[in-house]
DNA sequence: TGATGCTGCGTTTTT
DNA sequence: CGCAGCATCA
């Protein structure tokens, strides 16, 4: 993934914005720091952060809001410790969610303390760190210490062959449903004995604990785990060895937890477990952000840290030094229309800067023109493309802007698509690494059995499968069998014993030449390159070198295994040039990333707060959805755009859209009301300068989105859904050529007549037509100037 | 075994 | 509308 990007207040000397003047540091504490201790680290702490990082002893708990240098607190604290002789580098524990996270703090406490990091073994992922203390303890749970890490794919796949056991049909029952409910066990540190009984009934006529069971056992017996497993049974592990927990709760003198919000029922467990010890736990985090609650973070967690954790000291930074004072303002006057918060108030030395602008857009194409040009507009006057972002709600809203920004030849990247090991080649070729590395890894092994095609299917498999389930061996070792005997067709009999052949080969070459020889002799004997090669398809090309950046990135690591072993936690490569390109990515990928300029399109009912989180989760999911937004506006240091548009196309169709409620919650005082420049003609009438709020809050659209809006928002309507979006009381908010600005056509909630065929229409958007079909209340309309298109009928006007 | 057509679905994503 | 995943057919 590419992560050419600064978080936090990582160095700022290189900022690229050449008008913005350089942020406050915080003066004067500095003095006091270094007269207290005399450590030229804690120069330039303010005197929050400065406890933060001094108060060493018992429970902490830190609420960082945005921009308030949470990552310096921790680094720094994690150098205080060490400079002060507490404790060595391995007693320290230092958990981050992210393997980006865990880098940069990595990187930031060994540019204050010199290499001692180097001998820093536990500070990672959560994940990566129960993995470790897994392996060393592995026996205890019923595993080998180099049992395989299954990613999502590989669990899929367990699940189906599960569920195809049990004779349940996978149609009715998808096993990623399974998968989603598993996790959230997990998540929730549940094993298939204390999940919830009617939970477990849900599924598959209460079948689900059961084969909750029958997966975790096959587990086992592939010597696998899964992702949440490495929590999970870490919980095992110390539940029944309370000598194994007692010796890491003595080794572990200091822990620290960084984004503490996001963490979900089995994390807080597993800290709360080793923190019993010395209980010098220190949890750095902010409920404000806490935006994956949908993945099992529970707020409450960070809500309850005070009574979790008898005598914790709250510290809360407050000082932002990231954005000016109206995006500050704004954002904070945004969050506090949560109820559910424990409330901190951010405030700034930075001058006001700019307000923070919205736009109405007649449409999402308008939308995406308009930050087009806007966007060109800053890179004249000599701003950094790679300091401008776009955070969209959802993904789909991504391409609007590609297909804009390709046609005004403006560099973009997107940040957060798919993921270089998630691509096929490259779980291809990791499974040929893992058949080396581990013969009974029977997932990899089916995976890559037939690919290239050995004329190896379906029943071939099936003689493999019965073999290996008979006598309790692998698969590998079932082919290496049965290819030496009459039991199989001469064909696939030939083609599995060259395959097994190779096998024992590459093994036995493992020890002779390094892994990324070895790697490349693989991919070529085995012919997966060649199948590419010989695939004439647009993308083989980039498959193929996919596969070399895959071997170059093994030279990173001394032996396949240790390779393997990272893939399989960290599974992303640095990659991305670093070019200056304009970042576009959702919401969420924006988290803990900031920018000097941040657009922030699609802000309306339905899509930002999402119906999907209304209608889930009622008010938490709109509180969840109003901390993405806060996350947006704090991301930017000196310029926040939000935009509306009035007609957003969803699924191919257009829907008519109200500006987000979010919107309403904004100060008037900090935000500057503006038209966009497309040719539109949003009636001025509406988006006047002068008085923002009151004049364009006032029209009569606005009212009835309101009133709509309140309507669909006080019950939490299941049934309206994307419904709701398509409203069908906007009739007045048309602008197109040849409307009058700001009339309103009333229109009764009576049915209108059906369109007929061959019927002249108008419509605000494509102009004048001819209907040439009819379908319920979606019409296809062949356009004088805008050919044919398919839209309801709500919009359009006979003529 | 491979290609083609149909159905269903459509928010966010890490490890 | 566009895509992914599956089923069916040749």
């Amino acid at each position: 993934m590419a992560e050419p990007l600064k978080h936090d207040r990582s160095d700022r000397s290189d900022r690229s914005d050449p008008f913005d003047p350089p942020a406050p540091r915080p003066g004067g504490i500095a003095a006091r720091a270094r007269a207290t201790t005399g450590n030229a680290y804690l120069e330039g702490l303010n005197p929050e952060q400065l406890q933060a990082v001094e108060t060493l002893d018992g429970p902490v708990l830190v609420l960082a809001g945005a921009g308030t240098g949470k990552t310096r607190v921790l680094t720094t604290r994690v150098a205080h410790i060490l400079a002060t002789g507490r404790a060595f580098p391995s007693q320290i524990l230092s958990v981050t969610f992210t393997n980006r996270a865990a880098r940069e703090m990595k990187d930031r406490v060994a540019a204050m303390v010199g290499e001692a990091v180097e001998g820093m073994p536990w500070l990672g992922t959560f994940h990566s760190i129960g993995a470790k203390i897994l392996r060393r303890h592995a026996e205890l749970v019923g595993l080998k210490s180099n049992f395989t890490i299954l990613d999502t794919d590989d669990q899929i796949r367990l699940l189906k062959q599960i569920l195809s056991a049990a004779d349940i049909d996978d149609k009715r029952w998808p096993a990623r449903v399974l998968a989603g409910m598993i996790d959230s066990w997990k998540n929730r540190g549940l094993l298939p004995d204390k999940v919830p009984a009617g939970e477990a009934a849900s599924f598959a006529d209460g079948r689900g604990a059961g084969l909750y069971t029958a997966y975790q056992e096959r587990l086992k017996t592939l010597n696998a785990v899964d992702f949440g497993d490495l929590l999970l049974e870490n919980l095992r592990l110390f539940g029944k060895e309370p000598d194994v927990l007692a010796q890491y709760q003595a080794r572990f003198r200091y822990m620290l937890v960084d984004e503490y919000q996001d963490t979900n029922v089995a994390q807080y467990l597993w800290l709360r477990l080793l923190a019993q010890g010395q209980r010098n736990l220190c949890c750095v985090g902010d409920d404000d952000q806490s935006i994956y609650g949908w993945r099992g973070a529970e707020v409450d967690n960070i809500l309850r840290f005070e009574h979790d954790f008898r005598g914790a000291k709250v510290i809360r930074l407050e000082r932002n030094y990231r954005s000016t004072g109206h995006i500050l303002a704004t954002a904070s006057h945004l969050i506090a229309h949560n109820e559910s918060r424990l409330g901190k108030t951010l405030r700034t030395e930075a001058e006001q800067g700019d307000k923070v602008s919205v736009t109405g857009a007649w449409d999402s194409e308008e939308e995406a023109r308009e930050i087009g040009d806007e966007i060109e507009t800053l890179r004249r006057q000599g701003h950094k493309l790679s300091q401008i972002a776009i955070l969209v709600r959802a993904s789909f809203q991504m391409r609007e802007f590609e297909d804009r920004f390709v046609t005004l030849n403006l560099p973009y990247r997107v940040i957060g698509g798919p993921r270089f090991y998630e691509r096929a080649e490259i779980r291809d070729a990791l499974a040929y690494f893992r058949c080396i590395v581990s013969p009974a890894d029977d997932l990899a092994f089916e995976r890559i059995v037939n690919l290239p095609k050995r004329g190896l299917g379906e029943s071939t498999l099936q003689t493999l499968h019965d073999y290996a389930r008979a006598h309790n061996a692998p698969l590998m070792e079932a082919a290496r069998v049965l290819s030496a005997t009459e039991e199989l067709k001469p064909k696939p009999r030939g083609s599995l014993r060259d395959l097994t052949l190779a096998f024992e080969r590459w093994r036995g070459q493992m020890e002779a030449m390094p892994h990324t020889e070895l790697a490349e002799i693989v991919l070529e004997e085995s012919g997966y390159t060649d199948m590419w090669q010989n695939e004439r398809s647009a993308d083989a090309a980039g498959r193929l070198e996919n596969l070399k950046e895959l071997v170059r990135s093994m030279e990173a690591f001394d032996n396949l295994p240790g390779f393997l072993e990272h893939i399989s936690l960290v599974m992303d490569v640095e990659s991305g040039a670093g070019q200056d390109a304009v970042n576009v990515m959702t919401l969420h990928s924006a988290k803990g990333l900031e920018f000097d300029t941040v657009f922030l399109p699609g802000w309306e009912e339905g899509l930002l707060p999402h119906q999907r989180s209304l209608d889930e989760q009622g008010r938490a999911g709109l509180e969840e959805e109003r901390r993405l937004a806060h996350v947006g506006l704090t991301r930017a240091r000196h310029r926040a755009k939000l935009y509306f548009a009035s007609h957003r196309r969803i699924h191919g169709m257009w829907n008519s859209t109200v500006a987000s409620r979010f919107i309403d919650e904004l100060p008037e005082a900090n935000v500057e009301v503006t038209e966009a420049k497309g040719g539109w003609g949003q009636p001025a009438s509406r988006f006047e300068r002068a008085e923002p709020f009151s004049s364009t809050y006032g029209t009569p659209g606005w009212q009835r989105g309101r009133a709509q809006r309140d309507e669909n928002g006080a019950k939490n309507s299941t049934k309206n859904g994307v419904k709701g979006f398509a409203d069908k009381h906007q009739r007045g908010f048309k602008g197109g050529p040849g409307t009058i600005d700001g009339k309103v056509v009333g229109r009764t909630s009576a049915p209108r007549a059906a369109f007929v065929l061959g019927e002249r229409i108008f419509h605000t958007k494509f102009g004048y037509g001819e209907v040439t079909e009819v379908d319920g209340n979606k019409l296809t309309v062949q356009f004088d100037k805008a050919g044919e298109k398919r839209v309801i009928d709500t919009f359009v006007d006979r003529v």
